[in-house]
Order: C-alpha cells, then sequence, then structure tokens
DNA sequence: GACCCGTGGTA
DNA sequence: TTACCAAGGGT
C-alpha cells in the first residue's frame, strides 16, 4: 500500500498541475503551507465544476476580499453578483455563512480538524477532508469523483456509484499515506483528472500501472459503473423585460431558496408544463421572437421572452427598477444572461 | 437513498 | 444535438 502511495507522490512531484491556489510540492517539501481561506474559497468553487472554469473567479473574490473578515463583512448582493455565472448558487449563501461563522464562532481563523470543518456551512465530507489534507497537512482522505473512478479502477470494484462510495472510501483510506497527506490527496484527484480519466483514460503513462487491477482485466474504461439517471424533462415559461423610459431595467432578487436563490433576474411566470402568466405590471407586451433555451441539472427550459416601455411614473408589483448606469448584465445567472442578449440583440435598446 | 441545485466543455 | 461529466452539499 505504502509502495502506490508513494509511486504516486512522486509522479505528482514531476507532474502536478499548476493553480493559483496550490503551492507546488517543492515549496510543500520545504514547510510551506497555503493560507486555509484561499483553499477552502478553491475547495467550495470547485465542487462540480472544472478547475479551467473556477480560476478567474477565485483571483477575483480573492481580489475583492483578501481574509475571511473581508468576506464576512461583504454585501450579501455583492458577493451574489461576483459568483453569478459559477452555478449553484446555495455555495454562494453557504460561502458567506461560513465566512461570518469562522469570524464569529473560531476567531477568523479556520479551524484546521476535520471534524469541526464539518460543522461549517457549506462544508460537507469532501470539503473537510480537501481542507484539512492541503490547507493543514492532516492525514485525512479525500473522496471526491477522480479518487472514486481511481479506486474503482485500481481495485475493479464494480459495485455502481453511489452504492459503492462506503466500500471506495475504506479502500481510499487504506492508501492514504502519513507522510504528505495534502500532496498526497492532491496527487490522486491529478491522476484522475489528466490520467485516469473518465474516457479513454492514458493507462500507458500512468504510475499506477503495473498495480491497476482494472487495467489487467481490460475494465478501466467502464469504471465506475453508475446507477442510470432519469430523463430530464423540458418545462416553459415566460420571461418579462421592462426598460423605463429613462433607461432603467426591472428586475427582481429571487427568493434565498431553491433554484438560483438570491440571484437577480428578470420577472417571470412558473417554469412548468403549462406556465400561467404572472405580469409585473400593466402594458402592452411584445413578443420577441426568437426563445431563451437553458438547460438546468434536472430539466430543460424555454422561455418565451415579452417586453415592454413604461414611463417614469409605472410601479410595479413585483421588482425594482435598476439604473441604467448601476445594471450590469454579468451580475446575471446565465439563464436571465441569455434572456437579456437576446433582447439586447433584438432591439433597439439593447 | 432520493431529490434538488448551474454551467461550460467535450465527444 | 444530445448526453455525459466536473475537487459535492443540503434537505
Amino acid at each position: 500500500m505504502r509502495e502506490r502511495s508513494l509511486q504516486l507522490l512522486e509522479w505528482y512531484d514531476v507532474h502536478a498541475r499548476s493553480m493559483p491556489w496550490r503551492v507546488p510540492p517543492a515549496d510543500r517539501k520545504a514547510g510551506a503551507l497555503p493560507d486555509p481561506y484561499g483553499i477552502w474559497l478553491s475547495e467550495v468553487m470547485l465542487q462540480q465544476t472544472t478547475v479551467a472554469a473556477v480560476r478567474d473567479y477565485w483571483r477575483k473574490f480573492m481580489g475583492l476580499w483578501p481574509t475571511v473578515a473581508d468576506l464576512a463583512a461583504a454585501q450579501d448582493a455583492d458577493v451574489m453578483a461576483a459568483w453569478a455565472g459559477l452555478g449553484y448558487y446555495a455555495r454562494a449563501r453557504n460561502l458567506l455563512k461560513c465566512a461570518r461563522a469562522v469570524v464569529a464562532d473560531h476567531g477568523g481563523v479556520f479551524p484546521p480538524d476535520h471534524d469541526t470543518l464539518l460543522t461549517l456551512p457549506g462544508i460537507g465530507p469532501y470539503t473537510a477532508a480537501a481542507v484539512a489534507a492541503i490547507a493543514f497537512d492532516q492525514p485525512e482522505t479525500v473522496l471526491d469523483g477522480n479518487v472514486e473512478r481511481v479506486m474503482a479502477r485500481l481495485y475493479d470494484v464494480h459495485t455502481p456509484l453511489p452504492a459503492a462510495k462506503p466500500e471506495l472510501m475504506a479502500l481510499a483510506k487504506a492508501l492514504t499515506p502519513q507522510e504528505r497527506p495534502g500532496d498526497y490527496a492532491q496527487a490522486v484527484m491529478d491522476l484522475g483528472a489528466t490520467i485516469c480519466t473518465p474516457k479513454s483514460p492514458a493507462c500507458g503513462i500512468c504510475p499506477l500501472r503495473d498495480d491497476c487491477m482494472a487495467r489487467i482485466a481490460g475494465t478501466a474504461p467502464v469504471l465506475p459503473k453508475k446507477t442510470p439517471k432519469k430523463p430530464v424533462p423540458v418545462r416553459r415559461g415566460i420571461a418579462y423585460v421592462v426598460r423605463r423610459d429613462d433607461g432603467a431595467w426591472l428586475l427582481e432578487t429571487r427568493d434565498p431558496k431553491g433554484l438560483l436563490g438570491g440571484m437577480l433576474g428578470f420577472a417571470g411566470s412558473d417554469w412548468s408544463d403549462d406556465p400561467q402568466p404572472a405580469p409585473p405590471l400593466d402594458a402592452e407586451w411584445q413578443q420577441l421572437d426568437a426563445t431563451a433555451r437553458h438547460t438546468f441539472t434536472h430539466f430543460h427550459l424555454e422561455l418565451t421572452i415579452l417586453w415592454t416601455r413604461v414611463p417614469g411614473n409605472a410601479r410595479p408589483a413585483r421588482g425594482h427598477f435598476v439604473p441604467h448606469n448601476d445594471f450590469s448584465p454579468t451580475a446575471l445567472p446565465t439563464v436571465m444572461r441569455k434572456v437579456f442578449d437576446l433582447v439586447a440583440d433584438s432591439l433597439p435598446f439593447g
């Protein structure tokens, strides 16, 4: 067991990917550790999200809020706007809750142990282990999609996910070394991301190829097995775009719970098989030729766009007018950004 | 365990 | 174009 983890660490010493939040293996071996705040921020952003998508957001957040105390003191709307486009917006809401809990309950310092980290909002089993291992070099075992795949192949596990998780966790734990656990955690994930990939794994250049039971059995490309997913339905809806004569846009902050919770958006109907009209004010609505299409995790959405212009004395039943100069489309979640772009492309007042 | 929750890249 | 997939967490 120890042999395999050492092979992986030697591979990582040469092939570690460079990331803005990462301390390279040479520096860690010399005793350097990363800022726990930056590691926590990166791990939350990386939940179900690719490294490529995270890089710029991480830099932006570190520039706007360099410490956990800065983030804890930020306005909710500013954080949600900065997160716009990254998805899974409950992460941003929990990010703020967590930062404020660290300041209020832990003296503004991230706790180093797994069990205490686990009590914080937005930190689950994976992120608690990742922060403990990467930021504090604790011998915790991370189990993410990469590690699941590497373990399933290394030991030729055919039990489908997610039922296989306990088994894969036990295998991953047995492989975790006491030396350099932080580098080891990152090494397994780098291996999964670059060599032991979901499709067409590069077994020929894998540092664990001689030990890999799935490679020997020829089953690596079909592992890990997964229980089939349900088909995603199509839902429809109506988006109402209102432009006031002075250029202001009618927007609303969505309910903090549920889909796109806490994010800015245009007023709209429900999203369902048979959406009911729900205009935010009385007006002569014009239908846009184009339809906004967007796919969420569990359904496809087709949005009909109705637009209108209203005078300065208009009083909407829902939402609020945002002056043209205060409005930034980048603060919108992607589906609302698509609506905005279609309106801007089709109408003279874009 | 089941379900909800975004987005962009890739084949 | 469709379907899968990515450093998961909350309920």
